[in-house]
DNA sequence: AAAACTACCTGAGTGC
DNA sequence: TGCACTCAGGTAGTTT
Protein backbone atom coordinates (compact mmCIF):
# COMPACT_ATOMS: atom_id res chain seq x y z
CA UNK A 1 0.00 0.00 0.00
CA UNK A 2 0.23 3.51 0.50
CA UNK A 3 2.52 4.02 3.05
CA UNK A 4 2.39 7.01 5.42
CA UNK A 5 3.94 9.23 2.85
CA UNK A 6 1.69 8.10 -0.15
CA UNK A 7 -1.76 8.56 2.14
CA UNK A 8 -0.07 12.08 3.31
CA UNK A 9 0.65 12.82 -0.70
CA UNK A 10 -3.33 11.54 -1.29
CA UNK A 11 -4.56 14.17 1.38
CA UNK A 12 -2.50 17.31 0.47
CA UNK A 13 -3.74 16.46 -3.51
CA UNK A 14 -7.50 16.18 -2.49
CA UNK A 15 -7.55 19.02 -0.14
CA UNK A 16 -8.22 21.68 -2.71
CA UNK A 17 -10.54 19.41 -5.18
CA UNK A 18 -12.53 18.61 -1.79
CA UNK A 19 -12.88 20.30 0.97
CA UNK A 20 -15.53 23.16 1.56
CA UNK A 21 -17.32 21.03 -1.57
CA UNK A 22 -20.43 19.12 -1.04
CA UNK A 23 -21.17 15.64 -2.03
CA UNK A 24 -23.86 15.64 -4.52
CA UNK A 25 -24.46 11.85 -4.99
CA UNK A 26 -22.48 8.85 -4.25
CA UNK A 27 -22.74 5.19 -6.11
CA UNK A 28 -21.37 2.46 -4.80
CA UNK A 29 -19.91 -0.34 -7.74
CA UNK A 30 -18.50 -2.84 -5.34
CA UNK A 31 -19.12 -2.98 -1.49
CA UNK A 32 -17.35 -5.87 -0.87
CA UNK A 33 -14.06 -4.46 0.39
CA UNK A 34 -12.51 -5.68 3.57
CA UNK A 35 -15.26 -4.59 5.23
CA UNK A 36 -18.70 -3.96 3.17
CA UNK A 37 -19.44 -0.62 2.75
CA UNK A 38 -21.51 0.46 4.97
CA UNK A 39 -25.16 1.59 4.50
CA UNK A 40 -24.56 4.58 6.26
CA UNK A 41 -22.24 6.14 3.96
CA UNK A 42 -25.44 7.10 2.51
CA UNK A 43 -25.44 9.85 4.73
CA UNK A 44 -22.47 11.39 3.63
CA UNK A 45 -24.85 12.64 0.77
CA UNK A 46 -25.55 16.39 0.72
CA UNK A 47 -22.51 16.94 2.69
CA UNK A 48 -19.98 19.33 2.69
CA UNK A 49 -16.92 18.59 3.49
CA UNK A 50 -15.36 20.50 6.14
CA UNK A 51 -11.87 19.21 5.83
CA UNK A 52 -9.64 16.15 5.51
CA UNK A 53 -7.18 14.59 7.55
CA UNK A 54 -4.86 11.78 8.73
CA UNK A 55 -4.35 9.36 11.02
CA UNK A 56 -1.80 6.69 10.21
CA UNK A 57 -2.76 5.65 6.57
CA UNK A 58 -6.15 6.46 7.12
CA UNK A 59 -7.96 9.36 5.44
CA UNK A 60 -10.54 11.13 7.46
CA UNK A 61 -13.52 12.98 5.83
CA UNK A 62 -14.71 15.55 8.06
CA UNK A 63 -18.64 16.74 7.94
CA UNK A 64 -21.19 18.30 10.19
CA UNK A 65 -23.01 14.83 10.27
CA UNK A 66 -20.48 12.58 10.62
CA UNK A 67 -16.99 11.11 9.82
CA UNK A 68 -15.88 8.62 6.48
CA UNK A 69 -13.15 6.73 6.91
CA UNK A 70 -11.20 5.39 3.95
CA UNK A 71 -7.77 3.37 3.97
CA UNK A 72 -6.34 2.32 0.44
CA UNK A 73 -5.19 -1.01 1.53
CA UNK A 74 -2.57 -2.52 -0.84
CA UNK A 75 -3.84 -1.23 -3.86
CA UNK A 76 -6.07 1.69 -3.42
CA UNK A 77 -5.92 4.76 -4.63
CA UNK A 78 -8.29 8.06 -4.87
CA UNK A 79 -8.67 10.64 -8.45
CA UNK A 80 -10.48 13.22 -8.62
CA UNK A 81 -11.39 13.64 -12.12
CA UNK A 82 -14.64 14.60 -14.81
CA UNK A 83 -17.50 13.11 -14.57
CA UNK A 84 -17.21 12.07 -18.29
CA UNK A 85 -14.37 10.08 -18.11
CA UNK A 86 -15.20 6.59 -18.42
CA UNK A 87 -14.93 4.51 -14.93
CA UNK A 88 -12.10 2.12 -15.04
CA UNK A 89 -12.17 -1.46 -13.55
CA UNK A 90 -12.06 -1.00 -9.87
CA UNK A 91 -13.60 2.30 -9.11
CA UNK A 92 -15.37 0.74 -6.51
CA UNK A 93 -16.92 3.75 -5.27
CA UNK A 94 -17.67 7.31 -6.75
CA UNK A 95 -18.46 10.37 -5.21
CA UNK A 96 -20.56 12.81 -7.34
CA UNK A 97 -18.92 16.52 -5.80
CA UNK A 98 -20.52 20.13 -6.57
CA UNK A 99 -17.69 21.09 -8.60
CA UNK A 100 -19.29 18.59 -11.33
CA UNK A 101 -15.95 16.41 -10.74
CA UNK A 102 -15.56 13.01 -9.05
CA UNK A 103 -13.53 11.35 -6.83
CA UNK A 104 -13.54 7.91 -7.08
CA UNK A 105 -11.77 5.24 -5.20
CA UNK A 106 -10.07 2.58 -6.50
CA UNK A 107 -8.63 -0.83 -5.17
CA UNK A 108 -7.76 -3.29 -7.14
CA UNK A 109 -7.09 -6.13 -4.42
CA UNK A 110 -10.12 -4.55 -1.93
CA UNK A 111 -7.75 -4.91 1.11
CA UNK A 112 -8.66 -0.94 1.34
CA UNK A 113 -12.32 -0.21 3.44
CA UNK A 114 -14.88 2.63 3.47
CA UNK A 115 -16.22 3.62 6.60
CA UNK A 116 -18.71 5.95 7.86
CA UNK A 117 -19.42 7.14 11.71
CA UNK A 118 -22.39 9.79 12.56
CA UNK A 119 -20.31 9.73 16.15
CA UNK A 120 -16.69 10.34 16.99
CA UNK A 121 -14.00 8.85 14.38
CA UNK A 122 -11.28 8.24 17.14
CA UNK A 123 -14.39 5.89 18.91
CA UNK A 124 -13.97 3.73 15.10
CA UNK A 125 -12.57 0.32 15.93
CA UNK A 126 -9.59 1.34 13.72
CA UNK A 127 -8.11 3.71 15.87
CA UNK A 128 -8.20 1.93 19.19
CA UNK A 129 -5.06 0.47 19.71
CA UNK A 130 -2.53 2.70 17.43
CA UNK A 131 0.89 4.39 18.83
CA UNK A 132 1.74 7.68 18.11
CA UNK A 133 2.46 9.86 14.65
CA UNK A 134 5.87 9.24 13.66
CA UNK A 135 6.34 12.87 12.74
CA UNK A 136 5.16 13.92 15.97
CA UNK A 137 7.65 14.70 19.29
CA UNK A 138 5.43 12.18 20.81
CA UNK A 139 7.50 9.75 18.61
CA UNK A 140 11.00 9.80 20.40
CA UNK A 141 14.25 7.99 21.62
CA UNK A 142 12.96 8.23 25.26
CA UNK A 143 9.73 6.37 24.18
CA UNK A 144 11.07 4.05 21.84
CA UNK A 145 13.21 2.69 24.22
CA UNK A 146 10.26 2.41 26.88
CA UNK A 147 8.56 0.43 24.12
CA UNK A 148 11.27 -1.55 22.88
CA UNK A 149 12.53 -3.48 26.39
CA UNK A 150 12.21 -6.58 26.59
CA UNK A 151 11.06 -7.41 22.65
CA UNK A 152 13.21 -10.38 21.12
CA UNK A 153 11.93 -10.12 18.18
CA UNK A 154 13.03 -8.33 15.00
CA UNK A 155 13.59 -4.46 14.88
CA UNK A 156 12.21 -4.68 11.66
CA UNK A 157 8.90 -6.32 13.02
CA UNK A 158 9.08 -3.85 15.72
CA UNK A 159 9.08 -0.42 13.53
CA UNK A 160 6.25 -1.76 11.20
CA UNK A 161 3.57 -2.72 14.49
CA UNK A 162 1.21 0.00 14.86
CA UNK A 163 0.91 0.06 18.21
CA UNK A 164 4.62 1.43 18.50
CA UNK A 165 4.34 3.65 15.87
CA UNK A 166 2.12 4.12 12.95
CA UNK A 167 2.52 4.67 9.05
CA UNK A 168 5.72 2.64 8.79
CA UNK A 169 5.39 -0.09 6.03
CA UNK A 170 7.53 -2.20 4.24
CA UNK A 171 9.50 0.19 2.17
CA UNK A 172 10.04 2.88 4.93
CA UNK A 173 11.06 0.28 7.54
CA UNK A 174 14.06 -1.14 5.38
CA UNK A 175 15.09 2.51 3.84
CA UNK A 176 15.00 3.96 7.78
CA UNK A 177 16.98 0.92 8.90
CA UNK A 178 19.66 1.50 6.29
CA UNK A 179 19.87 5.03 7.05
CA UNK A 180 20.34 4.03 10.72
CA UNK A 181 22.73 1.41 10.04
CA UNK A 182 21.10 -1.22 12.20
CA UNK A 183 20.47 -4.65 10.51
CA UNK A 184 16.95 -5.49 10.49
CA UNK A 185 16.88 -8.72 12.28
CA UNK A 186 18.65 -7.11 15.69
CA UNK A 187 16.06 -7.89 18.51
CA UNK A 188 14.45 -4.37 19.19
CA UNK A 189 14.91 -4.78 23.30
CA UNK A 190 18.75 -5.48 22.42
CA UNK A 191 19.54 -1.63 20.90
CA UNK A 192 21.24 0.84 22.46
CA UNK A 193 19.40 4.09 23.04
CA UNK A 194 21.81 5.99 21.33
CA UNK A 195 21.56 3.87 18.05
CA UNK A 196 17.48 4.10 18.64
CA UNK A 197 17.95 7.61 18.83
CA UNK A 198 19.41 7.35 15.42
CA UNK A 199 16.25 4.80 13.99
CA UNK A 200 14.08 7.73 15.49
CA UNK A 201 15.57 10.43 13.20
CA UNK A 202 16.08 8.13 9.86
CA UNK A 203 12.49 7.03 10.02
CA UNK A 204 11.45 10.89 10.36
CA UNK A 205 13.81 11.77 7.68
CA UNK A 206 12.90 8.64 5.32
CA UNK A 207 8.73 9.95 5.56
CA UNK A 208 9.46 13.30 4.98
CA UNK A 209 11.75 12.82 2.23
CA UNK A 210 8.97 10.71 0.61
CA UNK A 211 6.10 13.21 1.39
CA UNK A 212 8.14 15.63 -0.27
CA UNK A 213 8.71 13.45 -3.52
CA UNK A 214 5.16 12.59 -3.60
CA UNK A 215 5.47 8.90 -2.25
CA UNK A 216 6.78 5.41 -3.96
CA UNK A 217 5.09 4.12 -7.00
CA UNK A 218 6.03 0.78 -7.06
CA UNK A 219 2.69 -0.32 -9.31
CA UNK A 220 -0.54 0.89 -8.00
CA UNK A 221 0.54 3.80 -6.40
CA UNK A 222 -1.41 7.17 -7.84
CA UNK A 223 -1.46 10.31 -6.66
CA UNK A 224 -4.98 11.98 -7.01
CA UNK A 225 -4.18 13.91 -10.01
CA UNK A 226 -3.54 9.91 -11.42
CA UNK A 227 0.30 10.96 -11.47
CA UNK A 228 3.14 8.38 -9.82
CA UNK A 229 5.46 9.44 -7.15
CA UNK A 230 9.09 9.85 -7.71
CA UNK A 231 10.58 8.46 -4.13
CA UNK A 232 11.36 5.22 -6.02
CA UNK A 233 14.45 7.14 -7.44
CA UNK A 234 16.06 7.46 -3.69
CA UNK A 235 15.40 4.19 -2.46
CA UNK A 236 18.58 2.71 -1.32
CA UNK A 237 17.86 -1.01 -0.63
CA UNK A 238 13.99 -1.45 -1.46
CA UNK A 239 13.63 -4.22 -4.43
CA UNK A 240 17.70 -3.80 -4.92
CA UNK A 241 18.31 -7.25 -4.33
CA UNK A 242 21.49 -8.26 -6.36
CA UNK A 243 22.25 -4.37 -7.17
CA UNK A 244 24.89 -2.39 -5.71
CA UNK A 245 24.76 -0.48 -2.05
CA UNK A 246 24.67 3.07 -2.95
CA UNK A 247 27.00 3.44 -0.08
CA UNK A 248 29.53 0.32 -0.25
CA UNK A 249 29.05 -1.52 -3.04
CA UNK A 250 28.19 -4.49 -1.75
CA UNK A 251 25.87 -6.39 -3.04
CA UNK A 252 21.69 -5.63 -1.80
CA UNK A 253 20.67 -9.36 0.51
CA UNK A 254 17.71 -10.12 0.58
CA UNK A 255 15.17 -12.15 3.61
CA UNK A 256 11.90 -12.67 4.97
CA UNK A 257 11.30 -11.09 8.14
CA UNK A 258 7.72 -11.40 9.62
CA UNK A 259 6.72 -12.61 6.24
CA UNK A 260 7.67 -9.76 4.77
CA UNK A 261 10.57 -9.74 1.71
CA UNK A 262 13.24 -7.39 4.03
CA UNK A 263 16.15 -5.81 1.64
CA UNK A 264 19.28 -5.05 3.36
CA UNK A 265 23.76 -4.24 3.30
CA UNK A 266 25.40 -6.40 4.97
CA UNK A 267 27.97 -4.20 5.72
CA UNK A 268 26.17 -1.09 5.85
CA UNK A 269 23.90 -2.75 8.62
CA UNK A 270 24.64 -4.36 11.74
C1' DA B 1 2.41 -10.07 26.72
C1' DA B 2 4.50 -10.99 22.62
C1' DA B 3 5.42 -13.64 18.66
C1' DA B 4 3.88 -16.42 14.75
C1' DC B 5 0.72 -17.30 11.52
C1' DT B 6 -3.85 -16.78 8.76
C1' DA B 7 -7.02 -14.60 5.94
C1' DC B 8 -8.83 -11.21 2.74
C1' DC B 9 -8.07 -10.25 -3.25
C1' DT B 10 -6.42 -9.26 -8.08
C1' DG B 11 -2.81 -8.76 -11.34
C1' DA B 12 1.95 -8.90 -12.98
C1' DG B 13 5.68 -11.58 -13.86
C1' DT B 14 8.21 -16.07 -14.54
C1' DG B 15 9.16 -20.71 -16.05
C1' DC B 16 7.68 -24.63 -18.55
C1' DT C 1 -0.60 -18.97 -26.10
C1' DG C 2 -1.69 -21.11 -21.89
C1' DC C 3 -1.21 -23.02 -17.42
C1' DA C 4 0.77 -23.17 -12.73
C1' DC C 5 3.07 -20.84 -9.73
C1' DT C 6 5.14 -16.84 -6.92
C1' DC C 7 5.01 -12.34 -5.35
C1' DA C 8 3.18 -7.60 -4.09
C1' DG C 9 2.93 -1.23 -0.54
C1' DG C 10 -1.67 -3.71 5.00
C1' DT C 11 -3.71 -5.22 9.10
C1' DA C 12 -7.26 -7.48 12.09
C1' DG C 13 -7.90 -11.61 14.09
C1' DT C 14 -6.54 -16.19 15.87
C1' DT C 15 -3.28 -19.41 17.77
C1' DT C 16 0.94 -20.66 20.14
Amino acid sequence: MPELPEVETTCRGLIPHVAGRQVTDLVVHQASLRIPVPEGLDELVGQQIESIHRRAKYLIFETKKGWMVIHLGMSGSLRICDAAVSLRKHDHVVFELDTGQQMRYHDPRRFGLVDWTSGAWQEMRWFKDLGPEPLTDDFGAAYLEEKARGRKGAVKTFIMTNQVVVGVGNIYACEALFMAGIHPNRAAGKISRKRLRVLVEAIKDRLTAAILSGGTTLRDFVREDGQPGYFKQELMVYGREGEACRKCKTLIKRCIIGQRSTFYCVKCQC
